[in-house]
DNA sequence: TTTATATGTTAAAGTGGTTTAGCGCAAAAC
DNA sequence: GTTTTGCGCTAAACCACTTTAACATATAAA
């Protein structure tokens, strides 16, 4: 018993397959409403569901939203373990489909295949988390498909960009800390790149040390990558240089290992040095202590970005560039600044 | 200019499209050497690549694995902010897509929808991560598509299985916490279901007090669902049951929210509980004190399911049951079991 | 009344592959 | 020496939808 069609719909309903395609895609000239309750009626006793492959074929176009994110270093998987891509992904996943859309995963590391295999299936669009060598944006282009960058500051005109005010939002984690009396904060972070965000990151918590006149010492810049490795073996360099009070890590992910790093060596947090992180995946409240941080709200911003996708795919007026909130959550890794022995 | 198709090819090698087809799906009756030469050519010159969606259409077969994982409790959103199913996730997209075929991710929770997704898609097989209401598995069995159910134990000739020997498992860990001289043991788990995962912990459990003539005291037994929060919880209920030295968790997710709630509870660990794991996902190597915890190497695991699966799909001969490995790692949150002021 | 416009519907022609059936021709088997 | 087998290749039909063009009929406008 093969798989019932359009065809069988139409004739259990005397109608012509085209009239049933226009039931089903709710199209403009309307069928009369005796005609779409007889459809319908067919749809169900048939328990007709509509082939995506010959829909896709026919028309071009696969209600298939392409997402793309990092590769893990070396090993070509998904980079899934990290939960800001995870959340995102469940944002956008969940938004999508709310609207008819399908979420196609790929990943982008040392080879690009996995974009290939995207524009095989003919997706509509591209969401692309992260951000990657210079090349890709041009293979991007090349696939002349609406497109939108979460996190990235790549300028041109084709793509379309969703993220935060990360200059502000920095500039308001540094204050914090300088409001509980650090004087002496460190920014431990990724890697800085021209067309990131870190780099607005590093701008607000520069301005922020320079509009409370404390020196910016580049020695309490601290520049890795992005995970929780980093993290731990900041945490030696950051007590090697005994005045910092304070650390303002651009990813929870760092803090986390920053956490790790220094209970190891025997640090108490934040008694002896205050922490604050970036993102408030889940993580950061299951470290300890819990991660004071910056809350991007990633899930809600996963389903922004798909919103936005398809108000494009269906043609809406779109901004070019959307910024998403950004708030403080207050916990346990930060405290205010008590004068220490050696600093007597 | 519109996309190059296999009628394309044909032309530009001067041979018919069934040829082009043959030497691209590297069929049987092989094309001559100069042939396959001359189309490989083509294609390179034109850049061809194949339309999946017709080629889905025309053979209904789709190169592409649905693979099933929980919703969130009530939004209806992919289960990935827990890092057992985003590890797995990514271990099975990276084996499949090694082998040529795509991962479709579908989430099932109070609807099913996302199913039917899939079956629009024409998958041509299933994975399914987890444990679900009964009625999920007679859906897919009329879906009537190979599928491996990942660590269930339904009944059933239709599902191939994946999972670890959740008894011998749970044995091992209990009897690592009895060797350091704990003899009041907490477990503190998930649902436990007939045909679930934990129902087997259990029983490992109670094997491994059994054999060295501990007391098996349901008050003991803290049964909740698999998560941060619960573990939270469990923590007070646990401190009052106060001869209680550890407990073993019957996942990470659980043990890193108990963690946080003995510290709450102003506790010392492992000097006054000691906490064991179940998973080791990653982060339990973030929480304080990391986790000690049974390695089920998930990222591996979901690769053998994705070869599993690939095997299947080629109709090569495979195993209705494989079970993989566990191993212990030893980390810092178990220690010696000490006596207490007020166990004297 | 005639003409224009909109509505509801249809037949036929794609969409880009694969499946099926079969055709020459050469080598192997009888 | 004839028949069989297998190889390399092809033409045509098909997969389940959408696009296109067009045709009645009803309604509105001139």
């Amino acid at each position: 018993m093969a798989r019932t069609t359009i065809k069988d719909i139409a004739e259990a309903s005397g109608v012509s397959q085209m009239t049933v395609s226009n039931v089903i895609n709710d199209r403009k000239s309307k069928a009369s409403a005796a005609t779409i309750e007889k459809i319908n009626q067919a749809i169900k006793n048939l328990n007709y569901r509509p082939n995506m492959s010959a829909r896709s074929l026919a028309s071009s176009a696969s209600k298939m939203v392409g997402v793309v994110i990092p590769f893990t270093e070396n090993q070509n998987q998904l980079l899934l373990d990290n939960p800001f891509y995870a959340e995102m992904i469940s944002g956008i996943e969940s938004a999508l489909r709310e609207q008819g859309y399908y979420m196609m995963l790929a990943g982008v590391g040392e080879s690009n295949v996995a974009l290939d295999v995207i524009s095989h299936w003919n997706v509509d669009g591209l969401i692309v988390l992260g951000i990657y060598p210079e090349g890709l944006y041009d293979l991007l282009k090349t696939m002349k498909l609406p497109t939108l960058l979460i996190d990235s500051y790549i300028e041109d005109d084709h793509f379309y960009h969703l993220r935060v005010d990360d200059d502000a939002a920095a500039f308001e984690a540094t204050n914090y800390l300088i409001a509980q009396g650090h004087k002496n904060i460190a920014l431990v972070t990724g890697a800085i790149r021209e067309d990131g965000v870190i780099k607005r990151r590093l701008a607000g918590y520069n301005r922020a040390l320079k509009q409370a006149n404390l020196v910016q010492n580049p020695d309490y810049i601290f520049e890795g990558s992005v995970g929780f490795a980093w993290g731990q073996k900041a945490a030696d360099k950051l007590i090697a240089q005994n005045k910092i009070t304070a650390a303002f890590c651009t990813a929870d992910l760092i803090a986390a290992g920053l956490l790790a790093g220094l209970h190891k060596n025997g640090k108490q947090i934040p008694q002896d040095i205050s922490v604050m992180g970036f993102d408030n995946i889940s993580i950061s409240q299951m470290v300890y202590p819990a991660l004071t941080t910056m809350d991007q709200e990633i899930v809600g911003k996963g389903r922004i970005a798909a919103n936005l996708m398809t108000s494009l795919l269906t043609k809406k007026q779109v901004e070019r560039e959307v910024e998403t909130k950004v708030k403080i959550i207050i916990r346990d890794s930060v405290s205010k600044f008590k004068m220490r022995r050696d600093d007597v």
